[in-house]
Formats: structure tokens, C-alpha cells, sequence
DNA sequence: ATACAAATTTGTAATCATTACAATGCTATT
DNA sequence: AATAGCATTGTAATGATTACAAATTTGTAT
């Protein structure tokens, strides 16, 4: 299924989780920005349009979120989470000099060994650090 | 080569990290308690020995170790980071009933994929997360 | 051994993301 | 319009980590 607004207000919706005005636009900023931002990217941004937020909405929503497995949580950095509206399996790349984040495809599912046969599995994450293509070029 | 008091100690000497007492300290207690400890419980256990003990020492010395990769740094919780001393390519799988993590082993470099080609992974970092399998059966 | 410089440890205070909580505001239903 | 329940807001607390400066220890040259 497509991440598209519509979609994900419906599954909204389906879970009861109430249309919000703020829930809305949290929704919406993830959507079109798939960058993996932070709750002060995405605090700072959406404040242009709700004067009145508070920093805890967003914590709010994004709990919520996730809890529902609409958003995935990223620890890929010690202090800082990060979200992501693409839930499906896939790898996060840290650029230690840039700290851009990227996204690759990746079959975890493949390599799950026999030791975890036992183990209810409900949350995979691949997260790799170093250098991209652009950094290494100009050496920073 | 194997994790031995002995060879990470000469690996401190190559790598001109000090051998005072506080950093042997905490190099042998990661050798000897392979649960992925947090800075709180090294300091717990180590002050027993040394009375005098700061924890910023710990956070110190496990920076040092970890710049010099002779310790992993794992942040699969939000909060507080753990450290191993096995440095080889493993996976790890936090219980989220029992909070204990498990190692796994996981091939992760077959795992990369063409698109990370021109990139230069300095870390690989695979967390699972759920229930382990005693949890499972005490419904927990 | 002594003195000196450099490295290490220590303790306290600051930082900063996140959470707790209580008060206020909003929405839907009758 | 009244009410109840949910959502938002703002402030204060929490807690891991870091900054920093003083005190201690260590290594080295004399």
C-alpha cells in the first residue's frame, strides 16, 4: 500500500486514533519530508502554521504513531531520535561527517538464523555509519 | 584473535592508550560480564573496588576504548547506551519483557546491497527487538 | 631519588532530549 | 446548550551524558 495521506488517515481511523489538526500536520510534514527528521525539525517547521504548539504534541503524536506501527523510530544517533514514515524493512546509513541519513534496501529477513527461532521478532533495524559518496570526495 | 586481558592489554600499549588501573578495571569487567553493561552498572561493580571511582571515568575511559575500537558502542535502547567487548560482526536482540539482550550471529556483509558501493562503512549495526523465548512462555 | 610535565582521575555543574503532570481547550453526542 | 472524553499546552522534573577545572598520578629526564 502507498504512503499517501489518505491512506494513512484512513488507518488512522481503523486504530481510533482521533484526526487532529496537529496529528494531521505531523502526518503530512513526514510524508513530504522523508528525510528522517528530528522532533525539533519537525516542531520548529510546523510551528510557522500552529502558533500555539507545544513541543510535547509532537512527542505526543509520534508516540502514538509509532505505537500503532505507523512511524518507525530510528536510534541511529546517541542523543537524537529520528522518523520515519516508511515502515517497511529497510537499512539507515549515517554519514559521519555530513550526518545526512540514508535509506538502502536491504532483505533482513534472509539472513535471520536458526538461533532466533524461538524469538518472537516484532522490530528489525540495520544501521550503518561512515562516510557518503559526496563527503569522501571532498575528503571532509 | 581471542579477547584475553593480556592481548587487549597490548593492544592498549600499540594504540598508546594509558594502563592505569581505572581502564584495566573496566576492560576486565567487560571481559568478564558479557551482558552488554551499561556505565551504571560498570560503576556499581567497579566502585567496590575502588572507592574513590567517578563515574565520569567510565564514560572516559569507555569513549577511549570505543575511538580505539577495542569496545562497541550499542544503542538499542533510547536511553542508555551498553557496551560490548566482542567487536566482531554480530547481531543483538533486546527482550522488550525481560530488558536482557542476546547475541545472535548474523552475516551482515552478504547483506549489503550495489547501492552502498561508494560509501564507506566504518559500522554495521543490526538490532532486533521482542520477545525472548522465556518471556514467550511465561506470557509475559 | 627528585623534579617536572603530561596524562588521568575526580567532583561538580551544565546540557539537552524526553517525560510527567496538571490545567486548559476542543469536539462529538445528546 | 450541557456534558464527557479526548487532545493540546506549558512548565517542571528526570536522567544520561558532557564540560570543565582542580587534584592526583604517572612517566621521564636529570
Amino acid at each position: 500500500m502507498d504512503i499517501t495521506f489518505e491512506n494513512l488517515k484512513q488507518e488512522l481511523k481503523k486504530k481510533n486514533i482521533g484526526l487532529s489538526y496537529q496529528r494531521l500536520k505531523v502526518l503530512e510534514y513526514l510524508i513530504q519530508n522523508r528525510c528522517h527528521p528530528t522532533v525539533e525539525q519537525i516542531f520548529t517547521e510546523l510551528q510557522k502554521d500552529i502558533p500555539t504548539l507545544s513541543k510535547t504534541t509532537i512527542y505526543n503524536t509520534l508516540r502514538i504513531l509509532a505505537e500503532a506501527d505507523l512511524v518507525k523510530v530510528i536510534n541511529i544517533e546517541e542523543k537524537e531520535a529520528r522518523y520515519d514514515i516508511d515502515t517497511k524493512d529497510h537499512g539507515h546509513f549515517k554519514c559521519e561527517s555530513c550526518g545526512a541519513i540514508f535509506d538502502f534496501p536491504i532483505d533482513i529477513d534472509s539472513l535471520i538464523p536458526e538461533d532466533l527461532s524461538k524469538f518472537k521478532i516484532n522490530d528489525k533495524n540495520v544501521y550503518f555509519k561512515g562516510l557518503c559518496p559526496g563527503c569522501l570526495y571532498n575528503n571532509n
